[in-house]
DNA sequence: GGAATTAAGGATATATCATATCCGAAAGCA
DNA sequence: TGCTTTCGGATATGATATATCCTTAATTCC
């Protein structure tokens, strides 16, 4: 059970996003070098992210990606789900169902006892991810990464803007 | 990012193995049969609870599968990461080390935030996980599935074992 | 208006992994 | 001796993650 490496790329996309500069855009290929990353394969996350309208899209040179909110109104849980999907990690296939001793409809009352614990334990996971804001993320970066690197990153990136 | 089948099986099978009278085995046979399960890829399911010395095994006829301790001090993560694997659910590739404008060896010191709220998450999932005993599913089942339906799955099931 | 650049999305290829089956060896029971 | 069992290896298949390519439409700049 590993999540995509989408996942973890839509984050670090989303980190350097809500340090950029007021109505500002980043392409795909800028993103892609600062990362090392494949940039057709990238672009794919991004438009999970776009679709789940966590960012807005301009098209045109200059154009790219920005944030649709603002990072403290952006949990980690809505940038997972975007690219990771919301389904639940346990999927019951309700093989309960199949003890030829119950009778037949037996199961319908209540979800499997088995399933109701997984399920549980996924929903403290999605707890722990919306709990967390993007803007925590920049808070920590900003703070253990040194300023002069954080501040060249982003020249390094908006230089590639135009 | 969703949980191999087998844990289900797991988590089934080992529900019926804590309600098994002092001594007994049950087979790949019934277990797959009152699941209605493919017997040869569940026998990979158990092999991988008997490597984790959840269950004990005994060949030849009468012989097949049993707890290894009782139900109360197993807990759900064992039996997940028994056919699931311990690795956590988010890898980290590290990708801020490809940024062109940090300094070589600069990552090394510690390890990315993103995967630290990430590795958090998986934590707080597993930590759930483990506070559930297999002797707390025995009870809510015995709770919820009326005692006839029960006996008589325990009586079909043994009349297998031999 | 025309050239360059960009996101969006469809089509396709490849690699990895989950799922599933089969077989032989070793061990226990009748 | 013959039957049953677990165990592990080998193999096949299907689904999905990863990756690339191409076309279309929108936008900017000259």
């Amino acid at each position: 059970m590993i999540l995509k490496s989408q996942v973890e790329w839509a984050l670090h996309c989303c980190a350097i996003l809500a340090g950029l500069p007021e109505g500002r855009y980043l392409s795909t290929k800028a993103l892609a070098e600062l990362h090392g990353l494949p940039k057709e394969y990238l672009s794919k996350a991004l438009q999970s992210l776009s679709q789940a309208s966590l960012v807005e899209t301009t098209l045109g040179p200059s154009g790219g990606y920005r944030l649709a909110k603002t990072p403290s109104d952006i949990n980690f849980l809505e940038i997972v789900e975007a690219v990771e999907g919301k389904a639940r990690s346990f999927t019951c296939t309700n093989i309960r169902e199949n003890n030829p001793c119950r009778p037949a409809g037996y199961c319908d009352s209540k979800p499997c006892a088995v399933a109701r614990i997984m399920w549980e334990a996924d929903e403290a996971w999605r707890d722990t991810l919306r709990r967390v804001r993007l803007s925590d993320l920049v808070g920590t970066l900003s703070e253990e990464v040194p300023a002069d690197i954080w501040r060249s990153t982003f020249e390094w990136v908006l230089k590639r803007a135009g």
